[in-house]
DNA sequence: GTCTATAGTAGGATAGAC
DNA sequence: GTCTATCCTACTATAGAC
């Protein structure tokens, strides 16, 4: 009988589980309860692989956000690109909450961002692993924009950076929040507005 | 000649001190490089005073954050009260960040909020500590939502949310920025975007 | 590539002198 | 209240066996 052929037929590098591992680690402990024996224990492999493989602990984290970033770019960039009104900018922003939440790939990214304060290395790394993940963000607002008569008056590159921060700001509440349900009602709320809004900008509107 | 009556007359307590020093070891090294020994160091005092004074350097946190939390729900209660539009309220939230940003009281909150994954004892500190200040914010929406067609459509607690997350995604990112004016450039276009939603939620806007 | 062992360092917390 | 000294634990990183 042939392997399976869903999802990964082979088993998992240790480069992979380790970067894995990481990840877990970053989302129940967070960057302050990070280290290389933290992230062992969550893979369950020796603690001295992380410095084989990788260097550094630090090293790892930069490794961790650049695949992140380009996991989540290859996976909702088409998406991004069918979205033309904030109502649907939101709306994949919620499919990204949805479906990452659980996983934690977006807490590790605010708790990335978190650690970057401290070291220049890391910030540098984490600079450098957001970027293509805000310019797809950044094509999809410009293109928003295109077309209106805000173009000219209103900054892109402000708006995304307004829409990033957002983002990451609530997987920040709601990372601590004891209701693990509190990003539904929020997300509910934010799909009104955008549609407020959508309707709102229509020229000729009301 | 009378001692000056501007700010503390007297020298600061070693309480306060302490309470000063964390926040600044808060802002510089983030919560990942957090230690008793750090925050001495930054205010150049005995490690050992810390746990004579706190117990511990997470409850030193949490008295932090309240400490700071009440600081600046009595400083910008006031202008709070007085904002009747989005305009006016990014407007305070601006000069939140004007005042506070070099200061790191912001900062040191976001680094407060990420550490908080990981234990529960400072989670709920952080928590508790955020309370009136969210509270604050939360009267604020009522206010300006109240009287509109919306208020039975928007949930008031949803848009607070919303606000404080955009708000600490804000300082979150314009502190990895190596941009020092990141932050300029960004409150001015929310201010613009603020006007133009102003103007189109005005009854009766084309 | 993966393991054990270990050197060297930093941190939390306490005891006890002052 | 503050300081020094210290114990114990946990950490990074490397050396060397397998």
């Amino acid at each position: 009988m042939p392997s399976d052929t869903r999802t990964p037929a082979t088993a998992p590098s240790t480069r992979e589980r380790i970067l894995d591992a990481a990840l877990a680690a970053l989302r129940d402990e967070g960057i302050a309860g990070i280290s290389a024996r933290s992230i062992a224990r969550h893979g369950d492999f020796n603690q001295a692989l992380i410095f084989y493989h990788f260097g550094s602990v630090d090293a790892l984290l930069v490794a961790v956000a650049r695949s992140e970033s380009e996991r989540r770019s290859a996976l909702y960039a088409e998406a991004l690109a069918d979205v033309d009104s904030l109502t649907g900018l939101v709306a994949v922003a919620r499919r990204l909450h949805d479906e990452e939440f659980q996983a934690g790939t977006v807490a590790a990214l605010t708790q990335m961002l978190a650690g970057a304060v401290g070291g220049e290395d890391l910030a540098q790394g984490v600079r450098d692993a957001f970027e293509p993940w805000t310019a797809l963000v950044g094509a999809t607002i410009d293109r928003l924009l295109d077309g209106t008569p805000y173009a000219g008056l209103l900054p892109a590159a402000d708006l995304t950076t307004a829409v990033a921060a957002l983002f990451l700001g609530i997987e920040l509440l709601v990372g601590v929040d004891p209701d693990a349900t509190a990003g539904d009602s929020l997300f509910a709320t934010m799909e009104s507005v955008a549609r407020l809004v959508d309707a709102l900008l229509q020229p000729g509107a009301r």
